[in-house]
DNA sequence: ACAAAAGTGTTCAGTGTACACCCATGC
DNA sequence: GCATGGGTGTACACTGAACACTTTTGT
Protein backbone atom coordinates (compact mmCIF):
# COMPACT_ATOMS: atom_id res chain seq x y z
CA UNK A 1 0.00 0.00 0.00
CA UNK A 2 1.80 3.17 -1.32
CA UNK A 3 -0.04 5.67 2.04
CA UNK A 4 2.56 3.27 4.76
CA UNK A 5 5.60 3.25 2.67
CA UNK A 6 8.43 3.48 4.28
CA UNK A 7 11.11 6.15 3.57
CA UNK A 8 13.56 4.02 1.90
CA UNK A 9 10.67 2.73 -0.22
CA UNK A 10 9.38 6.10 -1.05
CA UNK A 11 13.06 7.28 -2.36
CA UNK A 12 12.98 4.90 -4.52
CA UNK A 13 9.80 5.25 -6.84
CA UNK A 14 9.73 8.18 -9.44
CA UNK A 15 7.73 11.24 -7.95
CA UNK A 16 3.58 11.52 -9.17
CA UNK A 17 3.58 14.15 -11.59
CA UNK A 18 0.30 16.35 -10.84
CA UNK A 19 -1.86 19.21 -11.44
CA UNK A 20 -3.49 21.66 -9.96
CA UNK A 21 -5.58 24.92 -10.70
CA UNK A 22 -6.15 27.84 -8.52
CA UNK A 23 -9.51 29.72 -9.53
CA UNK A 24 -10.60 33.37 -8.88
CA UNK A 25 -13.51 34.88 -9.38
CA UNK A 26 -14.83 38.14 -8.22
CA UNK A 27 -18.46 38.23 -6.48
CA UNK A 28 -20.80 40.75 -4.59
CA UNK A 29 -21.17 39.10 -1.49
CA UNK A 30 -23.54 40.94 0.36
CA UNK A 31 -25.98 43.08 -1.43
CA UNK A 32 -24.69 46.99 -1.25
CA UNK A 33 -21.14 45.94 -0.25
CA UNK A 34 -18.32 46.04 -3.30
CA UNK A 35 -17.27 42.26 -5.23
CA UNK A 36 -14.30 40.38 -3.47
CA UNK A 37 -12.14 37.75 -4.48
CA UNK A 38 -13.60 34.09 -4.19
CA UNK A 39 -12.06 30.59 -5.29
CA UNK A 40 -13.33 27.72 -5.39
CA UNK A 41 -12.00 24.54 -3.36
CA UNK A 42 -13.22 20.62 -3.32
CA UNK A 43 -13.26 18.73 -0.01
CA UNK A 44 -10.67 15.68 -0.02
CA UNK A 45 -12.98 12.28 0.31
CA UNK A 46 -9.31 9.97 0.93
CA UNK A 47 -6.41 10.21 3.08
CA UNK A 48 -3.69 11.81 3.41
CA UNK A 49 -5.72 15.17 4.56
CA UNK A 50 -9.35 13.79 4.45
CA UNK A 51 -11.85 16.12 4.87
CA UNK A 52 -9.88 19.18 4.72
CA UNK A 53 -10.02 21.35 1.65
CA UNK A 54 -8.06 21.40 -0.90
CA UNK A 55 -7.20 23.59 -4.55
CA UNK A 56 -9.05 21.31 -7.44
CA UNK A 57 -6.52 19.17 -9.31
CA UNK A 58 -5.09 15.75 -10.50
CA UNK A 59 -2.86 13.33 -12.44
CA UNK A 60 -1.17 14.04 -15.48
CA UNK A 61 -3.00 12.50 -18.22
CA UNK A 62 -0.64 11.51 -21.20
CA UNK A 63 -2.40 12.80 -23.81
CA UNK A 64 -2.37 16.33 -23.14
CA UNK A 65 0.03 19.56 -22.69
CA UNK A 66 0.00 20.51 -19.14
CA UNK A 67 -2.28 23.63 -20.04
CA UNK A 68 -5.02 21.28 -21.21
CA UNK A 69 -5.11 19.61 -18.50
CA UNK A 70 -5.62 22.10 -16.23
CA UNK A 71 -8.24 22.99 -17.69
CA UNK A 72 -9.57 19.90 -18.20
CA UNK A 73 -9.40 19.38 -14.50
CA UNK A 74 -11.48 22.65 -13.66
CA UNK A 75 -13.89 21.52 -15.97
CA UNK A 76 -14.41 18.03 -14.26
CA UNK A 77 -14.39 19.39 -10.80
CA UNK A 78 -15.77 22.49 -10.93
CA UNK A 79 -18.04 23.23 -14.44
CA UNK A 80 -16.13 25.66 -15.17
CA UNK A 81 -14.57 27.35 -18.11
CA UNK A 82 -11.36 29.55 -17.55
CA UNK A 83 -11.15 32.96 -19.20
CA UNK A 84 -7.43 33.24 -18.38
CA UNK A 85 -5.21 30.82 -17.58
CA UNK A 86 -1.34 30.57 -16.80
CA UNK A 87 1.07 28.67 -15.26
CA UNK A 88 1.65 29.20 -11.68
CA UNK A 89 4.56 27.85 -10.51
CA UNK A 90 5.79 24.21 -10.15
CA UNK A 91 6.35 22.61 -6.32
CA UNK A 92 8.23 20.02 -5.85
CA UNK A 93 9.29 20.17 -1.98
CA UNK A 94 9.93 16.49 -0.54
CA UNK A 95 7.14 16.57 1.89
CA UNK A 96 4.33 17.93 0.47
CA UNK A 97 2.67 14.83 0.91
CA UNK A 98 3.44 12.27 3.42
CA UNK A 99 3.00 9.22 1.33
CA UNK A 100 4.51 9.28 -2.10
CA UNK A 101 6.51 11.96 -3.11
CA UNK A 102 4.12 14.46 -5.24
CA UNK A 103 5.40 17.44 -7.55
CA UNK A 104 2.65 19.58 -8.94
CA UNK A 105 2.57 21.99 -11.60
CA UNK A 106 0.35 24.53 -11.05
CA UNK A 107 -1.75 26.91 -13.16
CA UNK A 108 -4.03 29.72 -12.11
CA UNK A 109 -7.21 31.24 -13.73
CA UNK A 110 -9.94 33.61 -13.60
CA UNK A 111 -13.13 33.69 -14.84
CA UNK A 112 -15.93 35.95 -15.88
CA UNK A 113 -18.89 36.30 -13.35
CA UNK A 114 -21.53 34.95 -15.73
CA UNK A 115 -19.24 31.98 -15.74
CA UNK A 116 -18.79 31.67 -12.13
CA UNK A 117 -22.40 31.92 -11.57
CA UNK A 118 -22.74 28.39 -13.26
CA UNK A 119 -20.66 27.02 -11.34
CA UNK A 120 -22.07 24.10 -10.03
CA UNK A 121 -21.60 23.68 -5.71
CA UNK A 122 -21.69 20.19 -4.08
CA UNK A 123 -21.02 19.09 -0.85
CA UNK A 124 -17.56 18.22 -2.13
CA UNK A 125 -17.26 21.72 -3.87
CA UNK A 126 -17.58 25.22 -2.48
CA UNK A 127 -16.75 28.66 -2.70
CA UNK A 128 -14.62 30.56 -0.35
CA UNK A 129 -13.71 34.01 0.15
CA UNK A 130 -9.61 34.21 -1.02
CA UNK A 131 -8.87 35.64 2.34
CA UNK A 132 -10.17 33.55 4.57
CA UNK A 133 -9.86 29.93 3.29
CA UNK A 134 -9.12 28.11 6.32
CA UNK A 135 -6.72 25.56 6.37
CA UNK A 136 -6.24 23.30 3.73
CA UNK A 137 -4.57 20.36 2.83
CA UNK A 138 -1.33 19.65 2.02
CA UNK A 139 1.10 23.30 0.98
CA UNK A 140 -1.75 24.41 -0.87
CA UNK A 141 -2.32 27.54 1.80
CA UNK A 142 1.23 28.38 0.54
CA UNK A 143 0.09 28.26 -3.21
CA UNK A 144 -2.76 29.81 -2.50
CA UNK A 145 -0.75 32.60 -1.17
CA UNK A 146 1.30 32.85 -3.93
CA UNK A 147 -1.47 32.54 -6.78
CA UNK A 148 -2.73 36.04 -4.70
CA UNK A 149 0.92 37.71 -4.84
CA UNK A 150 0.84 36.53 -8.49
CA UNK A 151 -2.66 38.10 -9.31
CA UNK A 152 -2.05 41.35 -7.31
CA UNK A 153 1.36 41.97 -9.27
CA UNK A 154 0.33 40.84 -12.31
CA UNK A 155 -3.02 43.25 -12.11
CA UNK A 156 -0.84 46.09 -11.69
CA UNK A 157 0.73 46.01 -14.76
CA UNK A 158 -1.08 44.05 -17.10
CA UNK A 159 -4.86 44.10 -18.27
CA UNK A 160 -5.64 40.79 -16.61
CA UNK A 161 -8.90 42.95 -14.94
CA UNK A 162 -11.06 42.53 -17.84
CA UNK A 163 -10.64 38.38 -17.53
CA UNK A 164 -12.88 39.00 -14.29
CA UNK A 165 -15.75 41.08 -16.58
CA UNK A 166 -18.07 40.70 -18.92
CA UNK A 167 -18.10 42.18 -22.66
CA UNK A 168 -19.79 45.29 -22.10
CA UNK A 169 -18.64 47.54 -18.30
CA UNK A 170 -18.72 50.50 -16.82
CA UNK A 171 -15.55 51.91 -16.00
CA UNK A 172 -16.83 51.97 -12.03
CA UNK A 173 -16.61 48.33 -12.32
CA UNK A 174 -13.29 47.83 -13.68
CA UNK A 175 -12.33 50.00 -10.62
CA UNK A 176 -14.11 47.55 -8.51
CA UNK A 177 -12.22 45.16 -9.64
CA UNK A 178 -8.71 46.73 -9.09
CA UNK A 179 -10.11 47.58 -5.87
CA UNK A 180 -11.05 44.68 -4.91
CA UNK A 181 -8.13 42.58 -5.91
CA UNK A 182 -6.05 45.36 -4.21
CA UNK A 183 -7.42 45.68 -1.10
CA UNK A 184 -7.70 49.65 -1.73
CA UNK A 185 -10.00 52.26 -3.12
CA UNK A 186 -8.58 54.38 -6.07
CA UNK A 187 -9.74 57.79 -7.27
CA UNK A 188 -11.97 57.10 -9.73
CA UNK A 189 -11.42 60.61 -11.37
CA UNK A 190 -7.40 59.50 -12.03
CA UNK A 191 -8.55 56.15 -12.66
CA UNK A 192 -11.42 56.91 -15.45
CA UNK A 193 -8.22 58.95 -16.92
CA UNK A 194 -5.66 56.21 -16.96
CA UNK A 195 -8.29 53.87 -19.19
CA UNK A 196 -9.25 56.44 -20.83
CA UNK A 197 -5.81 56.48 -22.79
CA UNK A 198 -5.39 52.98 -22.68
CA UNK A 199 -6.10 52.19 -26.61
CA UNK A 200 -7.73 48.80 -26.24
CA UNK A 201 -10.96 50.29 -24.00
CA UNK A 202 -13.29 51.27 -26.83
CA UNK A 203 -16.66 53.70 -25.38
CA UNK A 204 -19.95 51.99 -26.91
CA UNK A 205 -22.69 54.43 -27.52
CA UNK A 206 -24.84 52.46 -24.85
CA UNK A 207 -25.50 53.22 -21.11
CA UNK A 208 -26.34 51.11 -18.11
CA UNK A 209 -29.87 51.83 -17.41
CA UNK A 210 -31.62 51.01 -13.93
CA UNK A 211 -28.83 52.55 -11.39
CA UNK A 212 -29.82 54.84 -9.17
CA UNK A 213 -28.36 58.10 -10.55
CA UNK A 214 -26.57 59.26 -13.58
CA UNK A 215 -26.26 56.08 -16.31
CA UNK A 216 -22.83 55.17 -17.20
CA UNK A 217 -21.28 54.23 -20.81
CA UNK A 218 -20.36 51.09 -21.83
CA UNK A 219 -16.98 49.91 -22.62
CA UNK A 220 -15.44 47.05 -24.21
CA UNK A 221 -12.17 45.59 -24.04
CA UNK A 222 -10.95 44.99 -27.81
CA UNK A 223 -7.18 43.74 -26.83
CA UNK A 224 -6.77 39.80 -26.55
CA UNK A 225 -7.47 37.86 -23.62
CA UNK A 226 -4.55 34.95 -22.92
CA UNK A 227 -1.48 35.49 -21.25
CA UNK A 228 1.20 37.11 -22.62
CA UNK A 229 4.29 35.78 -21.11
CA UNK A 230 7.04 36.92 -23.83
CA UNK A 231 8.46 34.43 -26.31
CA UNK A 232 5.65 31.85 -24.84
CA UNK A 233 2.44 30.95 -26.79
CA UNK B 1 13.46 -0.09 -25.81
CA UNK B 2 12.54 3.59 -24.96
CA UNK B 3 13.58 5.13 -28.00
CA UNK B 4 11.32 2.47 -30.31
CA UNK B 5 8.51 2.93 -28.78
CA UNK B 6 5.03 3.59 -31.19
CA UNK B 7 2.49 6.42 -30.33
CA UNK B 8 0.20 4.12 -28.41
CA UNK B 9 3.07 2.55 -26.52
CA UNK B 10 3.86 5.90 -25.25
CA UNK B 11 1.05 7.04 -24.47
CA UNK B 12 0.71 4.66 -21.65
CA UNK B 13 3.76 5.09 -19.70
CA UNK B 14 3.81 7.91 -17.29
CA UNK B 15 5.67 11.52 -18.13
CA UNK B 16 9.47 11.61 -17.43
CA UNK B 17 9.76 14.16 -14.72
CA UNK B 18 13.85 16.06 -15.62
CA UNK B 19 15.28 19.46 -14.58
CA UNK B 20 17.40 21.91 -16.77
CA UNK B 21 18.64 25.44 -16.14
CA UNK B 22 19.40 28.00 -18.35
CA UNK B 23 22.88 29.56 -17.12
CA UNK B 24 24.11 33.34 -17.67
CA UNK B 25 27.44 34.88 -17.41
CA UNK B 26 28.64 38.25 -18.30
CA UNK B 27 32.23 37.71 -20.15
CA UNK B 28 34.14 40.63 -21.99
CA UNK B 29 34.20 38.94 -25.06
CA UNK B 30 37.37 41.27 -26.67
CA UNK B 31 39.80 42.99 -25.47
CA UNK B 32 38.30 46.98 -25.65
CA UNK B 33 34.67 45.64 -26.28
CA UNK B 34 32.06 45.84 -23.53
CA UNK B 35 31.08 42.74 -22.11
CA UNK B 36 28.29 40.60 -23.51
CA UNK B 37 25.71 37.68 -22.00
CA UNK B 38 27.38 33.98 -22.13
CA UNK B 39 26.26 30.76 -21.71
CA UNK B 40 27.27 27.41 -21.25
CA UNK B 41 25.80 24.42 -23.38
CA UNK B 42 26.41 20.77 -23.26
CA UNK B 43 26.76 18.10 -26.00
CA UNK B 44 24.40 15.50 -26.59
CA UNK B 45 25.99 12.10 -26.74
CA UNK B 46 23.55 10.41 -27.62
CA UNK B 47 20.46 9.75 -29.30
CA UNK B 48 17.53 12.38 -29.63
CA UNK B 49 19.54 15.35 -31.21
CA UNK B 50 22.98 13.24 -31.03
CA UNK B 51 25.75 15.92 -31.01
CA UNK B 52 23.57 19.03 -30.69
CA UNK B 53 24.00 21.65 -28.58
CA UNK B 54 21.45 21.65 -25.08
CA UNK B 55 20.99 23.13 -21.88
CA UNK B 56 22.41 20.74 -18.76
CA UNK B 57 20.00 19.05 -17.13
CA UNK B 58 18.87 15.94 -16.06
CA UNK B 59 16.70 13.23 -13.90
CA UNK B 60 15.08 14.41 -10.70
CA UNK B 61 16.60 12.50 -8.08
CA UNK B 62 14.27 11.35 -5.57
CA UNK B 63 15.64 12.53 -2.36
CA UNK B 64 16.10 15.89 -3.22
CA UNK B 65 14.17 19.29 -3.86
CA UNK B 66 13.61 20.93 -7.32
CA UNK B 67 16.47 23.92 -6.83
CA UNK B 68 18.81 21.28 -5.37
CA UNK B 69 18.25 19.29 -8.14
CA UNK B 70 19.14 21.91 -10.44
CA UNK B 71 21.75 22.74 -8.37
CA UNK B 72 23.59 19.64 -8.03
CA UNK B 73 22.99 19.31 -11.81
CA UNK B 74 24.60 22.46 -12.89
CA UNK B 75 27.48 21.76 -10.57
CA UNK B 76 28.10 18.21 -12.27
CA UNK B 77 27.60 19.19 -15.66
CA UNK B 78 29.87 22.63 -15.68
CA UNK B 79 31.26 22.52 -12.36
CA UNK B 80 29.64 25.88 -11.62
CA UNK B 81 28.05 27.24 -8.54
CA UNK B 82 25.27 29.94 -9.52
CA UNK B 83 24.80 33.12 -7.46
CA UNK B 84 21.26 32.91 -8.20
CA UNK B 85 19.04 30.52 -9.23
CA UNK B 86 15.17 30.36 -9.64
CA UNK B 87 12.88 28.68 -11.56
CA UNK B 88 11.85 29.43 -14.96
CA UNK B 89 8.75 27.57 -16.45
CA UNK B 90 7.74 23.89 -16.49
CA UNK B 91 7.64 22.81 -20.08
CA UNK B 92 5.46 19.65 -20.97
CA UNK B 93 4.19 20.29 -24.77
CA UNK B 94 3.66 16.64 -25.83
CA UNK B 95 6.22 16.69 -28.29
CA UNK B 96 9.09 18.12 -26.63
CA UNK B 97 10.97 14.94 -27.39
CA UNK B 98 10.90 12.22 -30.27
CA UNK B 99 10.11 8.73 -27.84
CA UNK B 100 9.18 8.91 -24.35
CA UNK B 101 7.45 12.22 -22.81
CA UNK B 102 9.00 14.58 -20.76
CA UNK B 103 8.13 17.23 -18.67
CA UNK B 104 11.16 19.68 -17.78
CA UNK B 105 10.89 22.26 -15.10
CA UNK B 106 13.37 24.50 -15.93
CA UNK B 107 15.65 26.67 -14.00
CA UNK B 108 17.43 29.39 -14.84
CA UNK B 109 20.92 30.97 -13.35
CA UNK B 110 23.37 33.91 -12.94
CA UNK B 111 26.93 33.30 -12.07
CA UNK B 112 29.51 36.01 -11.28
CA UNK B 113 32.49 36.61 -13.27
CA UNK B 114 35.50 34.89 -10.83
CA UNK B 115 33.32 31.66 -10.72
CA UNK B 116 32.61 31.90 -14.59
CA UNK B 117 36.48 32.20 -15.08
CA UNK B 118 36.39 28.78 -13.18
CA UNK B 119 34.01 26.84 -15.45
CA UNK B 120 35.52 23.57 -17.04
CA UNK B 121 35.43 24.14 -20.67
CA UNK B 122 35.58 20.34 -22.11
CA UNK B 123 34.71 18.94 -25.95
CA UNK B 124 30.97 18.56 -24.39
CA UNK B 125 30.66 21.96 -22.64
CA UNK B 126 31.21 24.87 -24.40
CA UNK B 127 30.61 28.30 -23.78
CA UNK B 128 28.21 30.73 -25.97
CA UNK B 129 26.61 34.04 -26.45
CA UNK B 130 23.38 34.15 -25.44
CA UNK B 131 22.15 35.65 -28.84
CA UNK B 132 24.08 33.42 -31.08
CA UNK B 133 23.65 29.57 -29.62
CA UNK B 134 22.80 28.22 -33.13
CA UNK B 135 19.92 25.22 -33.31
CA UNK B 136 19.82 23.57 -30.45
CA UNK B 137 18.18 19.93 -29.45
CA UNK B 138 14.59 19.62 -28.10
CA UNK B 139 12.58 22.83 -27.78
CA UNK B 140 15.47 24.20 -26.31
CA UNK B 141 15.87 27.56 -28.24
CA UNK B 142 12.12 28.76 -27.00
CA UNK B 143 13.27 28.05 -23.49
CA UNK B 144 16.10 30.09 -24.34
CA UNK B 145 14.36 33.09 -25.27
CA UNK B 146 12.38 32.94 -22.84
CA UNK B 147 14.72 33.00 -20.37
CA UNK B 148 16.27 35.81 -22.12
CA UNK B 149 12.93 37.70 -21.74
CA UNK B 150 12.86 36.84 -18.17
CA UNK B 151 16.09 38.20 -17.25
CA UNK B 152 16.10 41.40 -18.92
CA UNK B 153 12.23 42.13 -17.61
CA UNK B 154 13.47 41.21 -14.30
CA UNK B 155 17.12 43.20 -14.38
CA UNK B 156 14.49 46.60 -14.94
CA UNK B 157 12.56 46.10 -11.71
CA UNK B 158 14.89 44.14 -8.86
CA UNK B 159 18.17 43.61 -8.01
CA UNK B 160 19.43 40.59 -9.48
CA UNK B 161 22.53 42.64 -11.93
CA UNK B 162 24.83 42.35 -9.04
CA UNK B 163 24.38 38.34 -9.20
CA UNK B 164 26.77 39.36 -12.20
CA UNK B 165 29.38 41.14 -10.23
CA UNK B 166 32.06 40.41 -7.82
CA UNK B 167 32.16 41.47 -3.76
CA UNK B 168 32.94 45.24 -5.17
CA UNK B 169 32.45 47.19 -8.57
CA UNK B 170 32.20 50.75 -9.78
CA UNK B 171 28.72 52.01 -10.92
CA UNK B 172 30.33 51.95 -14.44
CA UNK B 173 30.75 48.39 -14.25
CA UNK B 174 26.87 48.05 -12.54
CA UNK B 175 26.35 50.18 -15.97
CA UNK B 176 27.85 47.63 -18.18
CA UNK B 177 25.66 44.79 -16.96
CA UNK B 178 22.38 46.59 -17.60
CA UNK B 179 23.63 47.80 -21.03
CA UNK B 180 24.77 44.14 -21.59
CA UNK B 181 21.51 42.54 -20.51
CA UNK B 182 19.25 45.40 -21.69
CA UNK B 183 21.12 45.79 -25.38
CA UNK B 184 20.86 49.73 -25.23
CA UNK B 185 23.28 52.71 -23.54
CA UNK B 186 22.60 54.49 -20.80
CA UNK B 187 23.22 58.02 -19.52
CA UNK B 188 25.78 56.95 -16.92
CA UNK B 189 24.96 60.46 -15.11
CA UNK B 190 21.35 59.71 -14.20
CA UNK B 191 21.95 55.83 -13.61
CA UNK B 192 24.94 56.79 -11.68
CA UNK B 193 22.38 59.03 -9.28
CA UNK B 194 19.64 56.57 -9.46
CA UNK B 195 22.16 53.53 -7.65
CA UNK B 196 23.08 56.09 -5.18
CA UNK B 197 19.34 56.69 -4.20
CA UNK B 198 19.09 53.16 -3.97
CA UNK B 199 19.51 51.99 0.28
CA UNK B 200 21.63 48.87 -0.44
CA UNK B 201 24.22 50.15 -2.68
CA UNK B 202 27.40 51.39 -0.18
CA UNK B 203 30.05 53.14 -1.03
CA UNK B 204 33.50 52.22 0.23
CA UNK B 205 36.55 54.30 0.67
CA UNK B 206 38.60 51.85 -2.08
CA UNK B 207 38.98 53.27 -5.55
CA UNK B 208 39.43 51.28 -8.62
CA UNK B 209 43.16 51.54 -9.42
CA UNK B 210 44.97 50.83 -12.81
CA UNK B 211 42.74 52.38 -15.56
CA UNK B 212 43.24 55.03 -17.90
CA UNK B 213 41.67 57.81 -16.31
CA UNK B 214 39.93 59.25 -12.91
CA UNK B 215 40.09 56.29 -10.38
CA UNK B 216 36.32 55.35 -9.61
CA UNK B 217 34.85 54.57 -6.29
CA UNK B 218 34.40 51.03 -5.41
CA UNK B 219 31.08 50.00 -4.09
CA UNK B 220 29.23 47.26 -2.18
CA UNK B 221 25.70 45.95 -2.65
CA UNK B 222 24.55 45.02 1.14
CA UNK B 223 21.02 43.43 -0.46
CA UNK B 224 20.38 39.59 -0.37
CA UNK B 225 21.37 37.68 -3.43
CA UNK B 226 18.40 35.02 -3.92
CA UNK B 227 15.15 35.78 -5.68
CA UNK B 228 12.75 37.13 -3.72
CA UNK B 229 9.07 35.54 -5.39
CA UNK B 230 6.73 37.27 -2.67
CA UNK B 231 5.16 34.49 -0.03
CA UNK B 232 7.59 31.56 -2.06
CA UNK B 233 11.55 30.97 -0.39
C1' DA C 1 -34.84 70.59 -4.99
C1' DC C 2 -31.56 67.25 -3.42
C1' DA C 3 -28.37 63.34 -3.26
C1' DA C 4 -25.13 60.74 -5.50
C1' DA C 5 -22.54 58.88 -9.05
C1' DA C 6 -20.68 60.19 -13.78
C1' DG C 7 -17.47 62.75 -15.84
C1' DT C 8 -14.08 67.10 -16.57
C1' DG C 9 -10.49 70.47 -15.26
C1' DT C 10 -6.59 72.06 -12.68
C1' DT C 11 -2.83 72.09 -9.59
C1' DC C 12 1.28 70.21 -7.64
C1' DA C 13 5.01 67.17 -6.35
C1' DG C 14 7.95 63.59 -7.79
C1' DT C 15 10.56 61.24 -11.47
C1' DG C 16 12.96 60.08 -15.71
C1' DT C 17 15.74 62.21 -19.37
C1' DA C 18 18.76 65.22 -21.81
C1' DC C 19 22.73 67.66 -21.47
C1' DA C 20 26.10 71.25 -19.81
C1' DC C 21 29.67 71.33 -16.81
C1' DC C 22 33.64 70.38 -13.45
C1' DC C 23 37.19 66.84 -11.56
C1' DA C 24 41.07 63.66 -11.54
C1' DT C 25 44.00 60.75 -13.68
C1' DG C 26 47.33 58.70 -17.62
C1' DC C 27 49.81 59.91 -21.38
C1' DG D 1 48.14 70.26 -21.97
C1' DC D 2 44.82 67.09 -23.66
C1' DA D 3 41.84 63.23 -23.89
C1' DT D 4 38.76 60.45 -21.32
C1' DG D 5 35.93 58.55 -18.12
C1' DG D 6 34.33 59.85 -13.16
C1' DG D 7 31.16 62.60 -11.01
C1' DT D 8 27.79 66.94 -10.16
C1' DG D 9 24.21 70.39 -11.38
C1' DT D 10 20.14 71.76 -13.70
C1' DA D 11 16.26 72.41 -16.75
C1' DC D 12 12.29 70.31 -18.66
C1' DA D 13 8.64 67.09 -19.90
C1' DC D 14 5.85 63.62 -18.27
C1' DT D 15 3.05 61.19 -14.71
C1' DG D 16 0.42 60.09 -10.68
C1' DA D 17 -2.18 61.98 -6.77
C1' DA D 18 -5.32 65.26 -4.77
C1' DC D 19 -9.37 67.63 -5.20
C1' DA D 20 -12.65 71.31 -6.88
C1' DC D 21 -16.13 71.48 -10.05
C1' DT D 22 -19.96 70.50 -13.57
C1' DT D 23 -23.41 67.10 -15.48
C1' DT D 24 -27.12 63.86 -15.35
C1' DT D 25 -30.00 60.87 -13.46
C1' DG D 26 -33.59 58.91 -9.62
C1' DT D 27 -36.40 60.12 -5.92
Amino acid sequence: MVYAANVSERRRQPPELAISTVIFALRGDGEESRPTLWMPLVRRTRQPYQDLWALPGGPLSAAESLQDAAARNLQETTGLQPDYLEQLYAFGGLDRSPAQRVVSIVYWALVKPDEAALARETDNVRWFRADGVGQLAFDHNQIVDYALWRLRNKVAYSSIAYAFLGEKFTLAQVREVYEAVLGKTLDPANFRRQLRAAPDIQATDEYLQGGRHRPPRLFRYTGSAGPKNGPLA
